[in-house]
DNA sequence: ATGCCGGGTACGACCCGA
């Protein structure tokens, strides 16, 4: 089983990537943030041609989320719970059935929070603190669960290329690495740490020729419970998403699973 | 070092992202 996450960084400027994307690897499941509309605005007919049932969880303008799957959806859940007043789009999970269980796939897009001086970096904190508190019940049910997609989180130096550069930053600053780590210390597994030690970056911003400069960060990452961590075989990150035509700043990532 | 790029809204120019 192949379980993926892609910002796609709007879906009405990403929807040929997309499809060019899932006709040349066929995930069993896509985990998408950013999708930058109302759910009528997402274009699920074309997806599901492609052999895909789809859930949206979206938001005019910004933010959004969505899950794709060729498996049917036994459970869908929408929102974060802890904040009536949250209007943000953040969240979707969907519960499958496999042959020998389930698997609990939860697909978010964390805040950003910059700038640090402003209510955005309080609201990424608070939703941390939500998301912990959602994790903790999640981890409860000792079931294979992966926590996929925009975290907005660098875990450590070596997944920056000029970490110097980034410390201070919502991404990369103590309150919020200490929810990250008190995240993971949950039981949770970084997929991409179980797997190797070198450099994987996820995200090259469109600005000062990053790409160009291999200038990136990791910020898109699947976390899992002890349940999949068992079953993991590999992880992927698709760099050379980054250079196509009309590129998201952001590429896939995906976890293979023995599932 | 922040908005140089790129998307959304809406059609001029601003908001947002990381």
């Amino acid at each position: 089983m192949r379980i993926a996450s892609w910002n796609i960084n709007g879906i009405k400027a990403r929807q040929a990537q997309l499809e060019a994307w899932l006709k040349q690897e066929s995930p069993d499941i896509v985990c998408l943030q950013e999708i930058k509309t109302v759910d009528e605005g997402f274009p699920t007919a074309a997806i599901e041609a492609l052999g895909y049932n789809v859930r949206t969880h979206g938001q005019k303008s910004w933010n959004g989320v969505a899950i794709l799957s060729k498996l049917p959806f036994d459970e869908v859940h929408r929102g974060l719970p802890g904040d009536d007043t949250d209007e943000q789009s953040r969240l979707i999970e969907g519960v499958f059935s496999l042959a020998e269980g389930v698997v609990r796939v939860c697909c978010i897009y964390l805040p950003n929070g910059n700038p640090v001086d402003t209510e955005k970096f309080p609201y990424k904190l608070r939703w941390m603190d939500r998301l912990h508190a959602f994790v903790e019940e999640r981890v409860r049910l000792e079931e294979p669960f992966v926590l996929l997609g925009d975290f907005n989180m660098i875990p450590a130096p070596i997944d920056a290329r000029h970490p110097e550069n980034w410390w201070g930053d919502a991404l990369y600053r103590p309150e919020s690495l200490q929810r990250f780590r008190a995240l993971k210390a949950l039981g949770l597994t970084d997929a991409l740490r179980a797997v190797t030690d070198e450099v994987r970056y996820t995200f090259w911003d469109f600005q000062d020729g990053a790409w160009r400069k291999d200038n990136g960060i990791r910020i898109d990452h699947l976390l899992l419970s002890p349940l999949a961590a068992d079953r993991l075989t590999d992880v992927r990150v698709h760099r050379d998403v980054r250079g196509w035509d009309k590129p998201s700043d952001h590429v896939p990532i995906e976890g293979l699973f023995a599932l």
